[in-house]
DNA sequence: GATGAATGAGGATTCATTCAT
DNA sequence: TATGAATGAATCCTCATTCAT
């Protein structure tokens, strides 16, 4: 009896996700307005109903898409690892920042419509900003350290954070070219430029 | 009588203009699934059924809001001045560049949504793809060039070309800031360093 | 002056007429309601406006596109030929009423959609079954001395005429072919079967 | 369980039967075009939306309510019991016919708007074609055999065919009696006539 | 009269949400 | 909970009619 509850739990949260993994894939294709729910059941092969019993609405659903995946990878943006020296925390930083660019298409789609259409999605937008400020704060200090210790050209760290930032986000709206493609490590090196690295410390 | 006409033309060819730039605004802003052809025509202070005067589809619409800016600006992207230096030549276009992308939010945000939704817009996004080769086509030989001066670190021209215009694009998806603001010259700073500028060739 | 009044007044009905048949000709193919004025003007090659200089509304239009030719051609339905015998009365009206109804394909399409959607148009169907009556009350008598002088089997007279009405319009209704196949000369013999010929006044 | 299935199945299909035949009798009456699916819902007493969870459009609505009863009563036309002689074989076809025609006022007013705007019902139109045929192959032996064996006028028995389908079709268009209506009884004998009956084998 | 742009009511269709089973 | 039929508001688009030129 407990294993049937606990095994009807999994099946239960399994159902849940396999939904919003489908939801944050046609979602990021098609975007928000133009998909309907009834192609999310039917791609995730639940029935139509089962949508409205794992989401009250089309719009929490939406939410959802972007706030577990945005709470579940938080922290390996936020948190890195620091090396000996700024230049290479940052090296290595891009190297994990690109492959989860390369990888998470349909994350940064979703994020990328609410961006734009921040009319639309306030709470949702509020909460990319915050991000964004905390991403700062948490670069920030290390793009200093670099540039005190003449590893990088000097110039506001908040700006290259953000364009940091912004070029990812570019970089994932104008390829749809699959993780594994070249192109994903070549990028980092273009990444690496915006921090201003000088004579010596630019890439190997 | 000529005038007459001349006149009625000129009036037929403004209110064109003002709903093409009305559906521009709203479906940058508002996307195009989430825009209604009545919200346009009660912002462009039009009747309903003008819309439908003037463009065939909502889609029609939607496509004369992307083209007609993309074909007017074309050659502002693309026949750039050359000056004595390529570092020169291309500090001089990245102004121009950021100016634009501070100045058309509307404009680039549309082709942000077609980039993102490829799927349902092919011919649209076809002709970006076009334009993002000619692009490359003209702007690869001032990089390698630079290159072989030694104004610029050596690394694939291409990959160079399109990170710029990628981060071109990921900018404008993050600021919502007005044109005037300083953030849009602080960047042409960051966009220069993606084209890898050795030391003495640096943002001056 | 005169003439040119003359002449402009000519124009002005040939220009009426002219939109009267092509209103008619698309009516019948393609029916009332799915008839749009814009293709009417369109096809006969008049401006938009035009339509409605001419006529009040497109029902009036329509209404006229029955009314003129029903006018028209009532007396060649009403008051025909009388010869020696009512046998060769009825034939000769027959051949008559099937060259009518060979060459006015459209007109008869018309009578149609009025008869068939009566509820649509009261006034159009009443007057078409006043011209039933008359027309019955036309040929009735032939009939009956038909009848009397043995060239005729018995039967209502009222009936026969009816069911002769009927098969003209049904004719029309099964075929599209043009006025001078040789259907239309073979159907005579059916419709005057309709009359119930005996032995020796059958159709030579 | 399964009997809930089964009558929730059952009502499914009444509920589409009851769309089905409202459809019918309304395009019958108002025209395809002047139609709307509104009316159509309000008057079989479902709500808009449930006409469309029933058939996929007006157009496919509109080819059901002529389809599926054309399926439904073909063998009826086309499979008739054969007597000892044509005549009698005949007789008893009309009287058939004629009964169809009178009960089905509805279902022949849609032949008719197909018939006579083929352009804009093309595959319909040819369905009917295809029927007309089949009908013409199964009634000419009989027309033949009486014909040889004196009963009928010669004559081309397809012209015979052809054109009591079309008194058929006529009838339904010129009548707009009730079914119990001795009018239609009364036309099975003007329709025998068109077979050309030969002294004593007319109708009794 | 002639023209064709302007208007907005009306209609087909879609789809999120509800709800009975 | 699972299902999918039922609902009707919302939206695109059409087109008769009006009207300014």
């Amino acid at each position: 009896m407990a294993r049937t509850a606990e095994k009807r739990e999994r099946s239960h949260h399994e159902k849940r996700n396999l939904i919003l993994q489908t939801a944050q894939s046609l979602f990021s294709e098609t975007g928000y307005a133009a998909t309907t729910i009834a192609e999310i059941a039917k791609s995730a092969g639940v029935s139509f109903g089962s949508v409205f019993s794992y989401f009250e609405s089309k719009e929490a659903l939406f939410k959802q898409s972007l706030l577990e995946p945005l709470e579940q990878n938080k922290s390996m943006f936020l948190r890195f690892t620091t090396f000996e020296t700024p230049s290479e925390t940052v090296q290595a930083l891009i190297r994990i920042h690109m492959e989860f660019v390369a990888r998470n298409a349909a994350f940064l789609r979703i994020i990328q419509q609410v961006i734009a259409q921040r009319a639309q999605f306030p709470d949702l937008f509020e909460e990319l900003d915050r991000f964004n400020h905390e991403f700062q704060d948490a670069l920030c200090p290390i793009i200093l350290q670099g540039q005190e210790m003449g590893e990088f050209s000097s110039g506001d760290p908040n700006l290259v954070a953000t364009s940091y930032l912004s070029f990812l986000l570019g970089l994932r709206l104008a390829y749809a070219d699959p993780p594994g493609h070249s192109l994903w490590s070549a990028m980092t090196v273009m990444a690496y430029r915006l921090f201003g690295p000088t004579a010596g410390h630019g890439e190997a």
